[in-house]
DNA sequence: AATGTACACAACCGCTCTGGG
DNA sequence: CCCCAGAGCGGTTGTGTACAT
């Protein structure tokens, strides 16, 4: 690890700039003292914390001990293959949001899924010839990417898709901002949470949701719906339905889900997608 | 056995965001 | 509106270790 004498090539003044601040790996005392103390006093004020706690350490070194290894629900080891699943589809909705992706992993920091993803996972894609930013064939000529061993999840489009299959090859969808801006994947939680989705069936555009995401419960349930295989993108957009109840906030579901039965459905009932999907 | 190389990951850095005064 | 401190994020680096020569 880093040694004081390795500190930044940079002419910039390092965070601690205090002489006399320990630098480097922690040692199992300092850690005990770190945890005993948040224990004990709890976390937060990270920068007056080390001197409070009797630590030669600075706030933000013994934030990122804290955070990336004493908590007691930071779950150490092997990444599962269900978690690394779970990670490329992130990876894809989201881009390089570590935080957001940890926070969507139990037990896992963002730390460990940016090291996992640069020692592990973007090796691996780039060897099933896959560009591990884009996610997309490396060689624009190999376009049959379900042999690169990627979820159907992770193929979802978040513009205008026109996938056979998941996504119907006569209706298309895009997500769109209240400017109608079509929503990128790396755009998802920035400022504007107002999304819509628009769906092409039969030559005609029409708008099927706006106002979801308006807090973070619902952003990180609409989230949930992006990257669950039995989520809102992988229904067959030819099966969508809208209900009509005219006094009722109207929403929409796939029929197959269904089938074309008038609705009477609790909103548990609603795929999760749905729930938070009205116009 | 000695040396070199590649890899994994903990830790650091600079920057941005947010909220309070 | 501005300033500042605190907190958090993503990129990068350094070191220990496993493996190869």
């Amino acid at each position: 690890m880093r040694t004081p004498s390795s500190s930044s090539t940079t002419s910039k003044t390092p965070c601690c700039s205090k002489v006399g601040i320990k630098r480097g790996p922690w040692t199992p005392k300092e850690d005990e003292i770190l945890a005993n103390y948040i224990k004990r006093e709890g976390q937060g004020k990270w920068r007056t914390l080390p001197k409070r706690a009797g630590l030669d350490r600075c706030g933000k070194s013994c934030r990122l001990r804290w955070m990336n290894y004493l908590r007691p629900c930071v779950k150490r080891g092997h990444i599962a293959p269900d978690e690394e699943d779970l990670i490329l589809r992130l990876h894809r909705l989201l881009g390089n949001r570590w935080a957001l992706i940890a926070g969507r992993i139990p037990g896992r920091t963002d730390n460990e899924i940016k090291n996992y993803w640069n020692t592990h996972l973007s090796k691996k894609l780039i060897n099933q010839g896959i560009d591990p930013r884009t996610h997309k064939p490396l060689n624009p000529n190999i376009s049959n990417s379900s042999n690169l061993n990627i979820s159907s999840a992770t193929e979802k489009e978040m513009g205008f898709g026109s996938r056979p299959g998941a996504i119907g090859q006569n209706n298309h969808a895009k997500l769109v901002d209240c400017d109608n801006q079509v929503v990128n994947s790396s755009d998802l939680n920035r400022s504007n949470r107002e999304i819509k989705m628009m769906v092409q069936q039969g030559g005609q555009e029409k708008e099927y949701c706006n106002k979801i995401c308006d807090d973070e419960d619902i952003f990180s349930s609409f989230i949930d719906s992006l990257i669950d295989d039995n989520g809102f993108f992988n229904q067959d957009f030819t099966m969508l339905e809208e209900s009509s109840e005219a006094d009722q906030p109207r929403c929409w579901y796939p029929m197959d889900a269904f089938g074309e039965e008038q609705y009477n459905l609790t909103s548990d009932q609603l795929p999760r997608f749905c729930k938070y999907t009205y116009y």
